[in-house]
DNA sequence: CTGAAAGCGCTTACAG
DNA sequence: CTGAAAGCGCTTACAG
């Protein structure tokens, strides 16, 4: 009794019959191939519909090899992660252009030894390809993926040593922090100052040169003390923000590497009774939804976070076409959003 | 000669034979079957292990019917979404729980209709279960998915309509409110008012009857000018804080439906000259990071995050395991975390 | 263009 | 306790 309520899925072979056709032929037409006869074409597809035929995914894994799954792969203790809109964005684009190709993603955290573990598990058991959102540049996990030799394609640029077989999809965040600086100096300012991230993290990095571009080209001077290093946090902005003040308190203009860190240099700025933009003109880079709304709205540098999401997936069906092709690494344009800080 | 570099995955049938046993004999140990002798155990273990064997998931799915794999669904607008921690520490605890069960995550949004649309199709082909992270009500989903008749837990109470189906976990949002506003009275206020979220959500509802438990059972007043709602934001918890000063300016204790709402509070409290815990005592619910720090600390109701997600996912595996079982409602119990604010 | 057939790698009654 | 065999639902050479 129990079981037996639901019919039964139908099966290929019920359409074939349906269809007046063999179970060959009905494949070749719901697989989409060319040599087929109009009149079968027609008569598998209406069968198909009246039947409500589903294929059985699992039996056409274990003749295709291939599972139709992706792992998105999570470097972040958690917390961090699931707070940040990159990583919102990043999985909403990939999800769209995987959907489309009727690939599932799988979420997979690899925030710790055990998680990375089970990871590796996972993928060799039940995954096509990896996409891996990565946050804190973690060389472990990057060469645990290598060593796998599984497709896979990174966000945010991955530091290549060697012979590396990494494949990557980044924004311009040179070009960006560049176009950033550059605006401030269109605007006049002369004594432009940085807050950078981390140095270990490659965004934090690609920023900071970007900003090195500008003024060197400008003639200006980019010596230790235009530089404050926070991590890319509101606090961290704020100390930094301080820091520079003290070094340098005529300076008039400052591109800081994210929006949180610059929020908290223009709340040092007010504190210390310097307007924004009048005294000190503020960029930032992100685009965080509260740049539109901060006091004043805030110039940042708008990446296109769904935008590498999606790329990110679309490099990936690629590789899993055709396995052999050499590493990829795309870098997306990046936006100079001009609002009132600067 | 591309596609040959790889040595082929060793099969149970490899297997069986370093072992000397049959397919079948190799099968039983590798499920953990107990009717098999203690040398073929020994044996088929040593052989899969020189191997390095691993079962071709797909080939197993095919007979029995299962895939192993578990959707997440999530129907936020996902910039709200990513941004939750609720969302965040209650997928850990699902993906921990599933994890030791070998079933992996299939993260799904199901925001808009279109993407609703994916998720029946996606369950349809080749999910087991569902678990549903149900922040708004949302009441289309919830007959989508019981129309499915897929197994699913959802987090979060969801109003049950005459005959539902529906499993759910949730926390005691209303034993928590009432506790918290119990704490309110035991430190002697009197005039104790309440913040409370939408109407439309299940846990703003019974966070308000919580409170009106406790005000009810001390014999004091609950008319509706000690009633102000909002929307969880902590510009709402402002305007609501505002109000509620206007309509009893000698009002001495709060209790606030979410941590960000009490935040807000705070912050007009103190525009008005009122001293927190001093004049005016307050408490929230969630227990957000910020809450540890914030001036002053706030004293709040905690509720098991994590727990949650992996109580979710108990229940489904036991589904899984069931389909026959009756409903199962789960209210995980809250802790008010005393801190300064009241 | 199409059918018959083999085979993907497992699990699971069925005998013994 | 174990082996032989059937079968899960597909895809894909292979002939024709």
């Amino acid at each position: 009794m129990a079981g037996r309520v639901q019919n039964p899925r139908p099966t290929l072979e019920m359409v074939a019959a349906a269809a007046g056709v063999s179970r060959g032929t009905a494949s070749r037409v719901l697989s989409g191939a060319t040599n087929v006869s109009p009149a079968a074409v027609e008569a598998v597809h209406k069968a198909a519909a009246e039947l409500r035929y589903r294929p059985n995914l699992s039996a056409r894994s274990l003749v295709t090899g291939r599972t139709g799954l992706v792992g998105l792969v999570v470097n972040e203790s958690n917390d961090h992660l699931f707070s940040d809109p990159y990583f919102a964005e990043v999985a909403r684009g990939a999800h769209d252009a995987l959907s489309e190709a009727d690939v599932a993603m799988v979420l997979t955290l690899a925030g710790d030894a055990r998680e990375r573990d089970r990871l590796i598990e996972l993928a060799a058991l039940r995954l096509d390809g990896l996409l891996v959102i990565h946050g804190h540049s973690d060389v472990e996990l990057v060469r645990g993926i290598e060593r796998m030799h599984i497709p896979a394609v990174f966000s945010g640029r991955v530091p290549i040593t060697g012979t590396s077989t990494v494949w990557y999809v980044d924004a311009d965040n040179r070009g960006g922090a560049r176009a950033a600086t550059e605006h401030l100096l269109a605007r006049g300012c002369r004594r432009v100052v940085t807050i950078t991230g981390p140095r270990d993290m490659a965004a934090g990095h690609d920023r900071h040169l970007g900003w090195l571009d500008a003024v060197t080209d400008a003639g200006l001077p980019s010596s230790d003390d235009h530089v404050a290093v926070g991590d890319f946090s509101t606090d961290s902005g704020r100390a930094a923000m301080t820091r520079l003040l003290a070094a340098m308190p005529d300076l008039d203009g400052v591109y800081v590497a994210n929006d949180l860190m610059a929020f908290g240099a223009i709340a040092v700025l007010a504190e210390h009774g310097r307007s924004v933009p009048g005294d000190v003109a503020v960029v930032g880079f992100d685009d965080v939804e509260a740049a539109r709304t901060s006091n004043p709205p805030l110039t940042t540098v708008s990446q296109p976070m769904a935008g590498i999401g999606r790329r990110m997936a679309e490099l990936l069906l690629q590789q899993l076409a055709d396995p052999e092709l050499d590493p990829v690494h795309e870098v997306l344009p990046t936006t100079l959003v001009v609002r009132d800080s600067a």
